[in-house]
DNA sequence: GATTGACCTTCCCACGATGGCAAGGTCCAG
DNA sequence: CTGGACCTTGCCATCGTGGGAAGGTCAATC
């Protein structure tokens, strides 16, 4: 727990949040940092408000939220007048589109299953996972 | 259920494949069809067993295998000395891949419905949604 | 004061799978 | 022979991330 000493340079913003320096330049030319501070020699300079932001990003992003996402979230976040309700649409389309996304793949998961199941997995070369990517009995 | 004349231009092949012609070019650039003939004026012309082909590859991509997974498995799939075990290791490592990217989204889906069920979505600002990715409370 | 090494800057390229568009050639039916 | 549907190649975009080059800055050590 050493103190830091404020600002600091993207180096270390990137290691406080542990979001990659590239990324946090990324994050800024997308426009979900609201402004970047620079000394005359032109390094980025972060307070703690910024770095707080990105840890905001980094979490936002963990949760599966993509850019366009995060930056209507960060927007919300720092508008006072928001809406709960705005917040809440963006989260709900988010976990639906999950839900679909896992549905798809359980769906994939589960045909495999099936596959694996019945295939030997030995030396002979018959083996029904090909003979169903093959197109004979389209698979369960 | 009308006769096809062949060979086919990539159009026709595409349409009977559900792949885009744009896509079947593409596989072709990364070697995942063994040879394409082409008519006089460059036309692309594929046989029935091409056209087989970019079934069995429409299938494993709607299972999820990854370009150079597929290229494997139409290798296997040609080789009439293959061993049963190799396509099965690539289909369980597939399959364990997805395991566990599904897991990943349902851990974030999970925190989400928390949160979601925890917010009011009306016209206050208050939002559990935005404490957590703001860091209090790292959600459960 | 100078050198050195760690850090910073911008810019370009790559992935994986797909789509779009443009400029040009081909083929067939009317 | 003309028009429209088709084909060709090539480049650019997506989305989030990483790699690397070429160059500027800073602080510490000699």
């Amino acid at each position: 727990m050493r103190t830091i000493s404020w600002p600091v340079n993207i180096g270390t913003a990137a290691d406080l949040t542990g979001i990659s320096a590239k990324m946090v330049r990324h994050y800024e030319s997308l426009g979900l940092l609201p402004r970047v501070t620079r000394t005359d020699s032109g390094y980025r300079q972060y307070s703690e408000t910024d770095v707080h932001t990105l840890h905001f990003i980094k979490r936002a992003r963990d949760l599966g939220f993509s850019m366009a996402e995060i930056g209507e979230l960060v927007a919300l976040w720092q508008n006072r007048r928001r809406a709960s309700a705005s917040v809440k649409r963006i989260a709900q389309k988010h976990v639906d589109e999950l839900a679909a996304r896992i549905a798809a793949m359980q769906a994939m998961q589960r045909t495999l299953g099936h596959l694996l199941h019945h295939c030997h997995g030995d030396e002979r070369p018959d083996c029904p996972i090909l003979d169903d990517l093959s197109g004979r009995s389209a698979g369960a």
